[in-house]
DNA sequence: TGTACATCAGTGAACGCGCGTTCACTGATGTAC
DNA sequence: TGTACATCAGTGAACGCGCGTTCACTGATGTAC
């Protein structure tokens, strides 16, 4: 630790910013974020990000990739809470899914949203895929001899995805209500019919 | 026909100004959305409308209330458009809610979104009730004898919303592709699951 | 171990831009009589 | 039908704000010898 404080480099801007970046994010939403508060944050000049990003999309870009590592963690970290059988490891990554949306929502709009940008930046490729694979594996066993895989991985995604956006804006009525109450046991319900399991 | 041109009042300002928003909306996402370029695009100086909007939270709201109009017509639409069983008439109100994701993503988006607002604006309770009411109405047939409704209901809501968004985001890799090709017929497969009719 | 020097990372002032909002105004509309 | 007048809707100039970006700078770091 070499006092960090008085130094006139950072040590760690760039991961500074995105965490700043990040924290503006799930406060106050896409709106709130721009290099000059990311860089009040960090503690900086708000002329010192331009060293380390491409400008604003460049450091969104950042933020997304970071966010796909996060999530990829919400899911592992669920899937391995219970040791659990096929059926319940896909419903455990519904839950970590879940459960990243409410912790971070902000963060979830930006993954999946244009960036702001209007036309699509250079997608996270690397961490976006890693995300993705966790959801094949989980889908894996449930999808029948012979069937292209996407089948039951656009189900299961379009499920959990359309609950977990609708029910951070409030649609359900019901943000205040126990977690894992009435209509997320639907969605599960409904996770529990897709697709045959390959062995009992 | 009163020659509207050169009038110094211009008729229907609002409505004009509501239909600016939509289009920038479509073309640019709500980043493009400004007081200033809705009035540049109606043809008005940039202090007009002032006279008509609580700023740009009252015109995101007026855009987001049409919004919900327009998005009940898709459904409504769908399914007159085939005579139908019930589960025709389930599956084409999925289709609509589609079609209308497809011609109007921007304006999806912040229907269901924040508004671009931080806090929650006053919900646009009687056009956005209206909508659900459609999905309801389609949804009766399927709801099991004294359950709750809103069971079946999260399960297609989720399901279309879902889907629409991943889709419009390219995560399945086939916008281009054929409009209800693979992916989308599988959301529709598992629609085929929902709940029971009532009746065969 | 010590010196010289290139490179790197952050500074602070300045710039132009689009934005929402205010303001005094003016032209058009509609109503009272 | 005609006149007076209040109200309404749009104008155009001006304001301050936060933004991204540029720029010459300077202090810290790391490397060559």
């Amino acid at each position: 630790m070499t006092t960090a404080k008085t130094r006139h480099h950072h040590g760690d801007l760039k991961r500074a910013l995105i965490k700043a970046g990040i924290d503006l994010l799930e406060e106050g939403g896409l709106e709130a974020l721009s290099l000059r508060k990311c860089a009040a944050r960090a503690g900086v000049s708000h002329a010192a990000p331009a060293h380390h990003f491409a400008g604003l999309p460049g450091l969104i870009s950042a933020i997304a990739e970071e966010g796909f590592a996060i999530f990829s963690k919400y899911m592992t970290d669920a899937i391995d809470a219970g040791k659990q059988t096929d059926r319940e490891r896909l419903r455990s990554t519904c839950r970590g899914y879940l459960q990243f949306g409410l912790s971070h929502s902000g963060l979830l709009k930006v993954m999946f949203g244009e960036h702001g940008l209007g036309i699509h930046a250079p997608r996270n490729k690397r961490e976006e895929a890693d995300a993705y694979l966790i959801l094949r594996s989980v889908c894996a066993p449930f999808v029948p001899e012979g069937e292209d895989s996407q089948i039951v991985e656009a189900q299961v995604w379009s499920l959990i995805h359309g609950f977990t956006l609708l029910y951070l804006g409030g649609e359900f009525g019901c943000t205040d209500t126990p977690l894992e109450d009435s209509p997320f046991e639907a969605v599960m319900a409904l996770i529990d019919r897709i697709g045959t399991p390959a062995k009992a």
